[in-house]
DNA sequence: ATTTGTGTTGAG
DNA sequence: TCAACACAAATG
């Protein structure tokens, strides 16, 4: 049924292949009926008897394939069967983590904190349901899913048309308030002051913390994670943004006048975002762009992911 | 004709 | 919860 093709999970080079590659041990010659293997260790005797994976949620398959599987209320929900090994376990591994969470003890996936791929993957694995996930895996089509679902995040990322044009806001975001930087927020005092309204609307600060300070983490178009320092200035009587602020500046070469805006993320997760223009045009005029922002780019992407409709999605 | 993946059991 | 085993159901 799934002999060939959807076979690009993995990131190693195993291409399409029908069954007729066994690289490994395991001979895929006839089905283990009662076909008498030597050559197998010696174990002629018990020559019917399927090796045993060393991967949790892995169980081996007559045919020489490999099953994965999870347990779920004295339940097995099957994830799929793969040609190799570690196909398996990667499937077992990506639903547990959707079915116990991130601290989930997986067989092969580092867990490479904070960075932009595991907070995507993350939010994609959230973003769908234990059954939409274990589809996924069965057809062997999770991988291409993530993809597809990043290339759509960093697209409602793209806040230019939006913003410059009606300024209504038509995405997941929403927008919280803008702030023309002065010149002491771009200077050497290494802090943005952000107006008291908004900073209550939007930023409340615990009564222990107010002095303390918390980490607010920001996302900017480039999906560049900023985190800065948020706390109450007492001597000032101003709620700023003091640790991480001045590269924030550096990086985006900000000037006094810029508009800073701050959005927020309508969904659950409540994912806040930053990004910044100059004072009259768009941001493009920035002579040093760290994140160069490509309109054919954008514009391609979009037409990709409107044409690629051949997901069959629940 | 093959292979899947479910039914089932027993160990941990 | 977990995998080993057997085999009816599913698939080609």
């Amino acid at each position: 049924m799934n002999g060939s093709s959807t076979d690009d999970q993995s990131t190693t080079t195993e291409t399409t292949s029908t069954v007729a590659a066994p690289v490994t041990m395991t001979p895929p010659i006839g089905s283990a009926g009662s076909v008498v293997l030597d050559q197998e260790q010696g174990l002629e005797a018990e020559s019917r008897k399927l090796p045993s994976s060393r991967f949790k949620g892995v169980v081996p398959q007559p045919s020489g394939r490999w099953g994965a599987q999870i347990y779920e209320k004295h339940q097995r929900v099957w994830l799929g069967t793969f040609n190799e090994e570690h196909e398996a376990a990667k499937a077992y591994d990506t639903a547990v983590q959707r079915f116990r969470g991130r601290d989930a003890v997986t067989n092969l996936k580092l867990l490479p904190l904070d960075t932009e791929e595991a907070r995507l993957e993350a939010s994609f694995l959230n973003s769908r349901s234990k059954a939409e996930i274990v589809d996924m895996l069965r057809k062997h089509t999770y991988n291409d899913e993530l993809e597809q679902s990043k290339r759509n995040k960093s697209l409602q990322k793209n806040p230019f048309t939006d913003r410059f044009g009606s300024g209504k806001t038509a995405n997941a975001r929403e927008q919280l308030f803008e702030k023309a930087v002065t010149p002491s927020d771009v200077g050497k005092l290494n802090r943005l002051v952000i107006p008291k309204q908004h900073a209550e609307k939007h930023f409340p600060l615990q009564i222990g913390n107010s002095s303390k300070g918390v980490l607010l983490h920001f996302e900017d178009i480039g999906m560049k994670v900023w985190r800065f320092r948020y706390s109450y200035w007492n001597s000032s009587q101003s709620y700023v943004l003091t640790k991480g602020w001045s590269r924030f500046v550096k990086e985006k070469n900000l000037k006094a006048g810029d508009i800073v805006s701050f959005q927020r993320s309508t969904g659950p997760d409540k994912q806040l975002y930053i990004d910044w223009k100059t004072k009259s045009a768009s941001s493009n005029m920035n002579p040093e762009p760290i994140q160069p922002i490509r309109p054919v780019q954008m514009l391609r992407l979009f037409g990709v992911d409107i044409l690629s409709g051949d997901n069959d999605n629940t």
